[in-house]
DNA sequence: ATGGTAGGTCTCCTA
């Protein structure tokens, strides 16, 4: 038996539900993994999730910014949320389904516009949010886990559109690669995605700002799902859903799937 | 070198 899971900035819940929908329905994730809701928890449509079959719900909402969710097919358990920077932002949560895996979905900092911590407070806040989670991978059993979500960060030269146009640009900036490294080495990680598709660009983000995205395609990986060396093998299916940002009025990220064991 | 768009909202902040 196998199990697949999606991950998704939705960018508002709220506006994108029919979105949600089409997706759902088409492509069936037993798991969908929600970040930047933009909404309190008690403002989200969950009956439209559980009609579709998506009865089980872990939110975690904030007015405005932020907001993660777990919408599931199969069993899960809310296993809590960590404030890696202590100020309340909801950025991440973790569900554990029967069989025991653990899956953690987060949302990192964008980080502002100036990769500098002295003059731009929030790129400050994104390395710390980086490096509480390099401490925390250090002291977690690296076994029965996939961490997924936006982590807002591309590290490998072909998860940008221009490797060297982007290298003092925040998401890809070599503090910033060097520390989500520093995640992987620590919780013993595997990036599911790229050993299913180790060559070639691959982008999960394309801005808003272009006017003709899909023609321009500059885009980065910005979306990822990691597992435990456990939980690893051959091919785990990854697809990176692109045609996506496609469709009538998008999130500026398209999901990311993968299929694991149960 | 610059500006471009989107969403939610204490009309500006965040992305």
């Amino acid at each position: 038996m196998r199990f697949s899971i999606a991950t998704w900035n939705i960018n508002s819940v709220r506006i994108r539900m029919e979105l949600i929908a089409r997706f759902l329905r088409s492509e069936r994730p037993d798991i969908l993994c929600l970040q930047e809701l933009k909404s309190p928890a008690d403002k989200i449509a969950c009956s439209a999730f559980a009609e579709m079959g998506y009865d089980q719900s872990v939110l975690r909402g904030q007015k405005a910014y932020n907001g993660v969710a777990v919408f599931s097919r199969i069993p899960i358990t809310d296993m809590g949320s960590k404030d890696m920077l202590g100020n309340g932002s909801a950025r991440h949560v973790a569900v554990q389904l029967d069989n025991g895996i653990i899956i953690e979905n987060f949302y990192v900092p964008a980080g502002g516009y100036e990769p500098d911590p002295v003059t731009n407070p929030k790129f400050g806040e994104k390395l710390d949010y980086v490096r509480a989670m390099r401490d925390w991978s250090r002291q977690e059993q690296p076994t029965r886990k996939i961490l997924v979500g936006d982590l807002n960060i591309a590290p490998q030269e072909d998860d940008v559109w221009s490797h060297r146009q982007l290298l003092n640009v925040v998401s890809h900036t070599p503090v910033e690669v060097d520390l989500l490294n520093s995640v992987i080495e620590g919780g013993n990680w595997t990036d599911i995605v790229r050993a299913d598709i180790p060559h070639g660009k691959l982008y999960s983000w394309w801005s808003y700002r272009s006017p003709d995205w899909d023609a321009a395609d500059k885009g980065r990986r910005l979306d990822h799902i990691w597992a435990t060396p456990d939980l690893v093998r051959d091919h785990h299916c990854s697809r990176i859903l692109r045609s996506v940002r496609g469709w009538e009025r998008p999130s500026d990220h398209v999901p990311v799937i993968a299929e694991f064991d149960l």
